[in-house]
Order: structure tokens, then C-alpha cells, then sequence
DNA sequence: CGGCATCCACAGTGATACTG
DNA sequence: CAGTATCACTGTGGATGCCG
């Protein structure tokens, strides 16, 4: 991207990650920490090949992506966050503030991973009974199962199942999103499509922050 | 600009302030509260006409930004940042503390606005001893002079001039920034070029948050 | 002068095909 | 799997013109 060339914060910043998708890139490493370029491409969907190509090399000169050679049982070549880039998390955690708003609509023809959950889910929610013993919700939404499970206070979320998880929740994701932080009633959730099992005192422990 | 058309809260937000120019756009109204074509103009060193004009349909429409007509004595349009508009504070903040490592060199092809100083000053530096009798300084660089006062533990950054300032900083905006946030010891932005005159415990009373 | 619209050369983007 | 190559298309920046 041509420079702005203004000696301003905020045009410097844009110099380096205001670039169509570099910011996406940053998402998908801090939910991945390592990710093959086909797991990139998967959590990017819509990129052009040899655009994400471009990127991680301008994102490498940058400082903010290093590139390793993972060793023989996977040959192949992984991508992280330098702490330069993992700076940028505060970035994508107030332009992620700023878009709730416009995630209370969802359409088939609007991309989704499983994985993005994390975000908001580790960024704006928290456990509003850290004392009692941990609970862990199953997601089913988008391409692959999820688990989000109170820990210390925090809330995290992560690829996985749970057969005795204290609530499952099936549908689409802003049902999901919706209920999670408490701004849909259970009852809207169900009548819109949503499909909820188990025990919602578990949803209910969660709340967002502040 | 094209919408990414992913589920996700960065890429929403993006689809609507990812476009060139838009978040600079932000920043000058930020800074200027209303605003004419013109003032807009200035502020944006290196923007043609048309993308200014087409950026601010586009933000309008988006409910970032109002156009008003401004009573007879101007008869000229004003814009503002909606309360929606305004709620992207945190993101520029965000992004320009990032940027804070990229703003120790200036050369002079880099555009540079007075008024730009108001951002870091105002959202990274604090008055060390709030219950002192207010500052006030004097700087002169860019394209007008601007004063800086604590105000109430705060400090405040305003286009202006104080014959009766406390302390008066002249040179190339970085080592006057470096000056400010105390980042830089006088000595040093002496030898680099900045011309300083008055009490400097004046410049001592800010320190950056935290 | 303020507030654009138009035109043009060019850089960035995205879909697809191809390669080691 | 991890890209590179190609190419049509769109967005950008600079210049200029227009109109109240």
C-alpha cells in the first residue's frame, strides 16, 4: 500500500497494517499461535492465494509474522505472530468492540468459522461466579464443534468436544453469540432457531465485562 | 470497498472503516470537532478531492458522520462525527499507540499538522502533580502554534499562543514529542535541533499514563 | 473560495490456472 | 501443500474543470 506519508500515529499504523486482509491475517494468528498456509487460507475465506502469499512476505518484512520450517514429521512451513504483531491485539480487540452492533444479523452467504467465536467470547465475556466449580458449554456452529469453558475468572474457547458438557448449544452463529453474552432472551433464541440442551445456570455464568 | 463477507466483528468493521483514507478521516474530526470541505482538505495532506468527497458520502450513509449547513455568516457545509462516529476513539488510540515505536524519525517529506500533536499528547500523557498550579507550554512546530495546559490532572493540546507561557519548545515535531513524553532528556533534543526555552519542570509535570 | 465531478494513468485486487 | 503466473477488473491519486 502506497504510504500516506503524514508523521502521524495513526497514519503510521495504517501504513503497515492498513492493507486489505493484513489485519485479518493478525486475527487468525492469535487464534491459531501457529498455522500452516492452508490452515490460513481456511480461516480466510474469500483471500486470493497469491494475496495472502503477498501479505505474509510484506507482514514478514514488517516485523510482525515470522515464518519457521517446521520439522520432518511436518515439513512444511508455519506462520506466528512476532510480539510485535501480537501488539496488534488490542487493535482488533477495539475494532471487534465497535462491530457488536453489527452482528446481531447473520446470512448463509456470510462466512463463518467456529474459531472466530473465540474473540469475543476471551475478549468481552467473563465468569460472573469465578468461585464455584468451572463449567463447559458446547457449541455447535460453523465448521467444526467448540468448547467454551469458565477458568479462573476468564472464559476461553477452543476447537473441541465435550460429552458431558453442562449445556449444548446448536444453531446459527449470531443465535449463539446472542445468548452467550445475555442480550437474547432463551426463548427468543429458541423461536429464531436455536437449539439449546443442558443446564442454562452454565450460560448464565457468563456476562460481559464491565 | 468490497465487503470481506465473513461473520467476524474485525471483518464488519473493516467492511465499513477499512477504506483508505476513512480512519484519517475519523482523526480529523476528532480533532476538529466541526469541520469544513477545506479544513478537511488541510488535515489530509496527499487526499484527491474526489475521494475525500466520495469517503465522506460514504461515511455518512454509514452513520459515522453528519453534514449540516452551517447558519448564513458561513453558509458553508459542516461535518461531524455521529456518537457512532465517535465511538471509533478507542480504535484510533489503539492503533496509534501501536504506532508509537514508528514516530522516533521525521524526515521532511513526511506532512506534518500541528493539530496532530493533540492526539498522543492528550490520550497517553498525565499531569505528574494535579494539585500544582496548571502549565502551561508553547510549541512551535508544523504549521501553527499550539499550546499544551494541564487541566485537572489532564493535559489538554489547542491550536493558540500564550506570551506568558511557561515554557516554549520550537523544532521538527518527533524530538518535540520525544521532549513531551519524556522519553527524550533535553540534552539530547538540544543537540538534535529543538530550540527550548523557559521552566523546564513545566515539561516535567507530564508523564505517559501508566 | 468551497465543494465537488470528470478524466486518465496506474497500482492493487481477485478469480483461475498452473507448478515444484 | 505452498505457493507463482496471468489477466480482467476496480480503486487511487493527480490534474483539471465547473458552478454557486
Amino acid at each position: 500500500m502506497r504510504s500516506y506519508g503524514q508523521f502521524c500515529g495513526l497514519a503510521k499504523a495504517l501504513d503497515v497494517v492498513g492493507d486489505r486482509w493484513t489485519l485479518l491475517i493478525v486475527r487468525e494468528l492469535l487464534l491459531q499461535d501457529a498455522a500452516r498456509y492452508t490452515d490460513l487460507r481456511h480461516g480466510l475465506p474469500g483471500i486470493a492465494t497469491n494475496l495472502l502469499a503477498e501479505r505474509l512476505r510484506e507482514m514478514e518484512l514488517a516485523g510482525l509474522v515470522s515464518r519457521e520450517q517446521a520439522p520432518p514429521p511436518v515439513a512444511t512451513a508455519l506462520f506466528r505472530l512476532t510480539p510485535r504483531g501480537r501488539e496488534l491485539e488490542p487493535v482488533v480487540r477495539a475494532l471487534g468492540a465497535w462491530a457488536g452492533p453489527l452482528m446481531r444479523q447473520w446470512t448463509p452467504d456470510q462466512a463463518f468459522r467456529s474459531r472466530w467465536l473465540a474473540l469475543p467470547v476471551e475478549f468481552y465475556l467473563t465468569d460472573r461466579t469465578p468461585a464455584r466449580p468451572p463449567v463447559t458449554i458446547q457449541v455447535h456452529t460453523g465448521d467444526e464443534p467448540m468448547l467454551i469453558e469458565t477458568v479462573l475468572g476468564a472464559v476461553k474457547a477452543r476447537p473441541g468436544s465435550a460429552p458431558d458438557a453442562d449445556a449444548v448449544l446448536t444453531g446459527p452463529p449470531h443465535l449463539v453469540m446472542g445468548l452467550l453474552s445475555g442480550r437474547m432472551p432463551l426463548a427468543t433464541a429458541r423461536a429464531k432457531g436455536l437449539h439449546f440442551r443442558g443446564n442454562f445456570a452454565a450460560v448464565r455464568r457468563l456476562q460481559p465485562k464491565r
